[in-house]
DNA sequence: TTTAATAGTGTATGTTATACACGTTATATC
DNA sequence: GATATAACGTGTATAACATACACTATTAAA
């Protein structure tokens, strides 16, 4: 037996979702579509499923296409399958998530894609059913955030609190009291206090913290409830 | 502009977990292949996806075959792409899983299907990846039943409390103290307490209690946290 | 009428979440 | 060098919620 035939085949693509955070914002990567239909419009990274690589092959070679990143957090979303979402042919489209340290990125290959940074709060129209997905993603990441520490993702090795209070505040547009933010976050032994400071964003400064790796893989999956009322939170 | 030309076109296959409780275990239904390769093996229920049909639509179009039901809680979990998943031709699999009220189950088409329900600590091998996919199903299953009151769609229209806390226990391997469960549910609000008893359990009887559909879908995206240690649930 | 089996209920304690304000530090400025 | 400024860092009291735990009520069957 060597095919099933008289099943029709599809097109099959994925588009990534690049998430980064510059110390104020929630962002996402953009590119100018380079090909028809819809050239020159701005769009998420996707390209099709070749047929020697698996789903997160393809997201991952997507990924380092546009950001020049291997081995950051990239997760599969959802699969959007309506019939006419590509007006040209029939093509389902799985889209993944990433969470990139903003400060990683590489420009250089970003110029050949023509991409750009977006604050979330002013995406421009997106082609296709993309802005759905991105509607999708942001549910999804602060879904996730609100039980487990993703959002470290997004940030330098090194980072301050007040820098992942901000982080947290813009993700869930709330504002959080600093003394019980540190106490919960600290409570989670996720974090490693360090002996210098940033001073960039301060006279006093403020201590640096980094990610206790062996904890933070073995906590991943617990649940954190950082979130006042999740009840208004959407999966 | 017509076609996306030069891109390779692949199978899509959609398959369905489907779960249901008989009071006292999770199972899932399952079937024996009718056609190669694996003929005659037990395996999710599944097809190709047609042209002309969404995935959500191919999930629903496979459910109402193997169930005969409609209109019940079905939801994508993943997609499954490894490149030799299917040992005949490439083919990409959208796994949906589903909730299903046990008893509205028609025999009559599932014989059609040879069809059966396993006990999920006792289910056979599966074919190709759909172990994972089971897997999968599960952990998803209990990830959102701790968080949000999806198990109700597994439960009749009318159910006593002895019988939903038998399916939490179930669900999460558990025993839950019955005092602190019912004043977990009934805070809830979701549950209307009804004047007759289900007199098969047990000689006192069980009073019935019904969904309030209203709170119900109001509430459905409201986190419960009903697990003691969900840092023992993996995503 | 006695037995057996399950249903149904309350309280005390510990844990966690929340609300809330001021002293500390280091640079920049005068 | 004194002072002003701007952000950092910390503690406590209260309320809400989670947990642990045991007996009486009900009814059918023997």
């Amino acid at each position: 037996m060597h095919k099933y035939s008289k099943q029709t085949r599809l097109l099959l693509a994925v588009d990534c979702i690049i998430f980064g955070f510059d110390g104020e914002v929630l962002k996402i990567l953009l590119i100018k579509r380079g090909f028809q239909p819809e050239k020159g419009n701005w769009s998420l990274m996707g390209g099709f499923v070749q047929v020697n690589e698996s789903l997160d092959q393809a997201s991952n070679r997507i990924l380092k296409q546009l950001t020049g990143l291997e081995g950051v957090y990239l997760e599969q979303l959802h699969t959007f399958g309506e019939t006419h979402r590509d007006p040209i042919e029939r093509t389902v489209s799985t889209a993944y998530f990433a969470l990139i340290d903003i400060h990683k990125y590489e420009t250089q290959l970003s110029n050949d894609y023509h991409a750009e940074w977006f604050s979330l709060k002013r995406t421009p129209k997106l082609i296709f059913d993309q802005q759905e997905m991105v509607e999708t993603a942001k549910r999804r990441i602060r879904y996730k955030a609100a039980l487990h520490p993703i959002l470290f993702e997004l940030l330098p090795d090194r980072f301050t609190l007040p820098q992942l209070q901000i982080l947290y505040e813009s993700v869930f547009n709330a504002t959080i009291d600093k003394r019980n933010f540190s106490k919960r976050v600290l409570a989670t032994g996720l974090l490693i206090k360090l002996t210098d400071k940033d001073k960039k964003n301060s006279k006093r400064g403020a201590f640096y913290y980094q990610l206790n790796k062996k904890n933070y893989y073995a906590k991943f999956q617990a649940f954190m409830n950082f979130i006042p009322n999740p009840d208004t939170l959407l999966l």
